[in-house]
DNA sequence: ATAAGATACGGACCGGCGGTCCGCTTCAGT
DNA sequence: ACTGAAGCGGACCGCCGGTCCGTATCTTAT
């Protein structure tokens, strides 16, 4: 007689253990630290991580259940408050800021980001297999670059200017810049702040 | 006594082969034909290639020494005429057109040879490890729209605009057009069109 | 034509990777 | 304390890029 469903809608759905959750934890820190500190993304693996955590591979892969899984979830926890200054935060970010001063404040943001987590945005748009087209953080930023030039553009033409303004900021472009040419940052943004004026006046 | 030394200057260098130049070429129509016909170039793998091609694992990588050097092989061949008519053919692509002629005509060129060559474009660019930035196939490519753009822009824009126009053509970003949202040739053309005629007036 | 040497052939083999499996341990509700 | 479920960990698997070396084939000098 399962009378104390005490939730009854959605599946019982018990909250998570607490060697679970501190794992999970370990493991992202653990993979952060390894990505930061490699060359090269791909050279960091998957046992490298486990070990770094302190915790086995079988625990890795059922906290997370593959590596491009794994990469990408470290990467929505990054971005989490570039993501949330863009949905709420104050002008030129938020959606206070009209479309002309935000679209540039947008991409200056996702450019510094990527300045800042060069590895980690590496390992996600170089994960091989999956583009970073197709994924919904793709779909979020691009259709939100879309809507804001929408009202600056030939309506024909926000839909493929969105994505090549993303795709100035892709993190192989940024580290060959910043990394092996070693352009300084104020320098890159300022290019990029260009380059986007340029395509809209 | 080492008289008769054909040819004076450069290590003798005999001519290669017969059979190595026939199985080179059974290789790389091989591989041709298998990233043409695979949904995922990572799908296809050396074995396949090797198979395909009629000859024995050492035989490939003797002849091409690894994975990426063949893909870069095989693209370089299929570039080859592109290469050629922006080398030395008729304008709009060749060097007799005005710069400002001559950079659409030059994009445009680069997008259908991607739409083209989806597949192997594809294999190229997601080699995962080496970047598509650091070869010298696109140091080629962006040395020569930054120079033509130098002229037509702020001097200091030149190169990075180079690296962004680029950018909207890479491999990945085409394929995720043309592949998966079905967009028709022509308006991709028609877009990047419109994307370049906007940067430079 | 033939012998001799250089070159290429091919597939068994290797190290290492992402990912799975399953006996054992640890947690949470009673 | 008791018990069943959830989590743990590392031996294990299949596969892939790349190497190795005994053998077959081509080229050149005689």
């Amino acid at each position: 007689m399962p009378v104390s469903a005490p939730d009854p809608s959605v599946p019982p759905e018990r909250k998570p253990r607490k060697d679970a959750v501190r794992n999970r934890a370990a493991v992202l820190a653990a993979a952060d630290t390894l990505f930061t500190g490699s060359r090269r993304p791909e050279d960091v693996t998957m046992s490298d991580v486990a070990a770094a955590a302190g915790v086995g591979k079988g625990t890795l892969f059922r906290a997370f259940g593959d590596r491009t899984s794994l990469i990408r979830a470290l990467y929505q926890e990054r971005l989490g408050p570039l993501t949330a200054a863009v949905a709420e935060g104050p002008p030129p970010l938020g959606p206070a800021a009209t479309p002309a001063e935000r679209v540039p404040a947008l991409l200056d943001a996702l450019l510094c980001f990527k300045l800042d987590h060069r590895h980690l945005a590496l390992a996600l748009e170089g994960t091989g297999a999956d583009s970073p087209y197709g994924t919904e953080h793709y779909a979020h930023w691009h259709a939100l670059l879309r809507d804001l030039l929408t009202g600056l553009l030939p309506p024909a033409e926000a839909d493929f200017t969105a994505h090549a303004l993303l795709a100035a900021t892709r993190a192989d472009l940024v580290e060959h810049l910043a990394g092996e040419l070693a352009t300084p940052r104020e320098e890159l943004r300022a290019r990029l702040a260009a380059h986007t004026a340029r395509l809209l006046p």
